[in-house]
DNA sequence: AGCACGCCGACT
DNA sequence: GTCGGCGTGCTC
């Protein structure tokens, strides 16, 4: 017998590193709360909700000093013990306060303390037992208005959703309960997942599908945890050696979490997955509400749903019968969160199947150095995929040097011949230029000067559509000047180009041609970039042209001609990882290319073709280029072969953030053991953005552990500076580039 | 992060 | 004499 009172450690939204001590609540059984139920808490003067971490006290505060718990909101465990430890392991990696994981970790309506019930989802469908009666019908031309919008929503049987109805006008409900009483339709409450039809069966695999395949799922039960490099070149069928993994996992009775980028993809791949598969799917992804973001991440944390296709945040969400967790496209650098907690929902995701004990499948045709480096050195197993689908033959990588040439918007004649050549017989082409806008520069030809943007160390860029110069990096705004503001001389001209330039040229050069453009300014609307999309699959459009965004996930069957119009932004970039990520794009963009009658053609505009970068990729494919790529980094002491993190500080003032990243580097110095070094605190590469100057400081260690054990030293230290207040700074631990 | 407390300038 | 500026400090 204890005569300790019975407490609790409590995780509150509060930027503080550990949880909080509370005393049991009064009038309830103690016994009944335990950790993962969420709580209400006196915090100061407010009430906030927190989630219980553990049973127990720190024994940190006096015994005076403790306050009660409030309320207990849940009746049962809403995280499991799985999720709390990955919550506690994020925390301690990230270096980042405990309450702020876990509220990452759930979704707003639940965090906010609502109830964890799934909403009354009202749905219709058409009933197929039915027949119409056409005559009836005839004489409702309203209610025929409503059915026919409800096939024209073509989801195959599955119910519509009231919120999509709504969009046939205002009179649906009307309408839906009179086809409801002749018996056409009915309304149905529907599970926050997809009820997939699935039936589809598998296309018969190749031997590399297979193998890989029954070397990551080799017995009829799980076999516990293993990573897999599921490297395959666009094309060669990575999806389906998903499905079969995917499939495996079901027939044992696990759940599935598959993680995708945030590029909209989520759709498309929950459909292909309802085809084949009948089971409950769930999916989170930016584009859901905030009561079916709720709902989905219900159903997956009861068990309920039997996939989960989410983003990012996604591998926080609880799933009891976990059995297999897919990352597709893992070198895409949106699954690491970029402000607030930067996390990296890859790495957290291996270390989950880790503590799970459940295999976990990396996917992609461009791997990470990081992750490329432990497939090579034997930690993960690496399956390779080298053949594509319909024996499509590999698209040929051709540097078009453009040193000696005159450009025309950024299109050499070379270029423009082989565009004019595919567009003439038929087939479509695809640009790509990573720049938005007419020009990145207007300049005055008299006096040199050129628009830049007032709170940014950056040029603005003109949008000859709206007619106005725009900040990229913060959103400013202004008109185009008639006559330089320095000079007075007429017209300063655009230098460089953008995608609208490029646009125009083409248009010039191709009259009555479809030109499509697709960047953010094309697809800024809602459902504007599937639009876009669907448009760039038909054959009016020989022409596409796009920024980053059509080099994604979407395959062009038609594309046989890829044009990168400008490789030596990325050749020339500063940062570590920027031709890593010129590989990348260029494979990825690459895979848009060919078909199985005639092989793609990419053409790389560069004014640097002897660039070793290239020349290894043109000869040696992607993992030349990145085995190369990893020497330099070996040489250079730099990812995966150090350890970093990155101290960002940003000040109106430039001396205050200075100021702290020089008490910090004191801290850091006075901390500092073998194997580990300090580097600034230096500006960062734009100094001056949004009227605040940044600066960084860059920490390395050889070891994980000891960059770890550094960082966990001097925090609390650093937390404790009097400077720490006046500027506002963060860590960033495991920096994916160095801005 | 909030939300207090606290000590110095322009207002009914 | 007070309302309110945001510097400093704390939250079990």
């Amino acid at each position: 017998m204890s005569s300790n009172p019975e407490g609790f450690r409590v995780a509150v939204p509060v930027p503080l590193r550990q949880a909080l001590d509370y005393l049991a609540p009064t009038g309830n059984n103690p016994v009944l709360l335990q950790a993962g139920m969420r709580v209400r808490v006196p915090v100061g003067r407010r009430h906030l909700v927190g989630v219980v971490m553990a049973r127990g006290l720190s024994g940190e505060v006096s015994g005076h000093r403790l306050r009660r718990i409030e309320a207990i909101l849940d009746a049962a465990p809403l995280l499991d013990e799985v999720t709390l430890d990955l919550i506690r392991f994020t925390a301690s990696y990230y270096h980042h306060p405990l309450g702020e994981v876990v509220a990452t970790a759930l979704p707003k309506l639940l965090r906010a303390g609502g109830p964890a019930r799934l909403s009354i989802m009202e749905h219709w469908r058409i009933r197929s037992d039915i027949s119409l009666d056409d005559a009836v019908l005839a004489r409702a031309p309203r209610q025929r208005a409503l059915l026919d919008f409800m096939r024209s929503l073509e989801t195959g049987g599955q119910p519509v959703s009231s919120e999509t109805l709504a969009g046939f006008g205002p009179s649906w409900r009307t309408l839906a309960h009179a086809l409801a009483a002749r018996g056409w339709i009915e309304r149905i409450e529907k599970s926050p997942c997809t009820l997939a039809s699935g039936g589809e069966s598998p296309p018969p695999l190749n031997s590399e599908q297979l193998a890989a395949v029954g070397g990551i799922w080799p017995a009829s039960t799980c076999s516990g945890f293993g990573v897999h490099l599921l490297d395959g070149v666009t094309g060669s069928g990575k999806t389906e050696v998903y499905m079969g993994l995917i499939a495996k996992a079901l027939e044992d009775g696990r759940q599935v979490l598959v993680l995708v980028p945030e590029i909209g993809l989520t759709p498309q791949l929950l459909k292909r997955f309802q085809r084949r598969f009948s089971v409950p799917i769930a999916s989170l992804h930016s584009g859901l509400s905030e009561t079916a973001r709720r709902d989905a991440w219900l159903a997956s944390q009861s068990g309920e749903a039997a996939i989960l296709i989410g983003t990012r945040s996604a591998v926080f969400t609880p799933m009891p019968r976990l059995g297999l967790i897919v990352v597709d496209e893992e070198h895409d650098a949106s699954f690491k969160q970029q402000d607030g907690l930067r996390y990296h929902a890859r790495d957290l995701a291996v270390w989950r199947a880790r503590r799970q004990q459940v295999p976990i499948v990396l996917g992609s045709a461009t791997p990470s150095l990081e992750t490329l480096r432990h497939a090579l050195e034997g930690h993960y197993r690496h399956h390779r995929l080298t053949r594509r689908a319909g024996n499509a033959r590999p698209p040929r990588l051709r540097v078009l040097d453009i040193r000696h040439n005159r450009l025309e918007a950024g299109l050499s004649a070379q270029l423009m011949s082989a565009v004019r050549e595919r567009v003439e017989q038929g087939e479509q082409v695809l640009l790509f230029l990573n720049r938005r806008g007419y020009a990145p520069v207007l300049i005055c030809h008299e006096c040199g000067w050129t628009a830049s943007c007032p709170r940014c160390d950056a040029h603005l860029t003109w949008h000859a559509a709206s007619y106005r110069l725009r900040c990229h990096h913060c959103g400013h705004e202004t008109t185009v000047p008639a006559s330089c503001p320095e000079c007075g001389a007429e017209k300063p001209r655009p230098l460089g180009e953008g995608t609208e330039r490029v646009e125009q040229q083409l248009s010039t050069a191709f009259p009555g041609e479809g030109i499509l453009r697709i960047d953010r300014d094309t697809t800024r609307w809602r459902g504007a970039l599937d639009a876009s999309l669907e448009a760039a699959h038909g054959k009016s459009f020989p022409i596409l042209l796009g920024t980053q965004m059509l080099t994604k996930g979407h395959h062009f069957p038609r594309v046989t001609l890829v044009g990168v119009l400008d490789a030596d932004q990325g050749l020339y970039n500063v940062d570590y990882r920027a031709h890593e990520q010129l590989a990348q794009l260029l494979v990825q963009v690459a895979g848009r290319a060919g078909r199985a009658e005639r092989p793609g053609e990419v053409i790389i505009q560069t004014h640097q073709p002897e660039h070793p970068l290239l020349q290894t990729l043109l000869r040696g494919g992607y993992e030349a280029a990145a085995v190369m790529l990893l020497e330099e980094r070996r040489i250079s002491g730099m990812p995966p072969y150090a350890n970093l993190a990155l101290v960002r500080a940003e000040a109106v003032r430039p001396e205050a953030a200075m100021r702290f990243l020089e008490a910090a580097r004191e801290v850091f110095s006075a901390e500092q053991r073998e194997g580990a070094d300090v580097l600034g605190p230096v500006p960062a590469p734009m100094e001056r953005r949004a009227g605040r100057y940044r600066f960084q400081l860059l920490l390395r260690a050889t070891e994980r552990a000891i960059l770890h054990r550094w960082l966990a030293r001097a925090l609390p230290v650093l937390d404790a500076l009097p400077e720490s207040r006046r500027t506002r700074w963060s860590l960033d631990v495991d920096p994916i580039d160095l801005y």
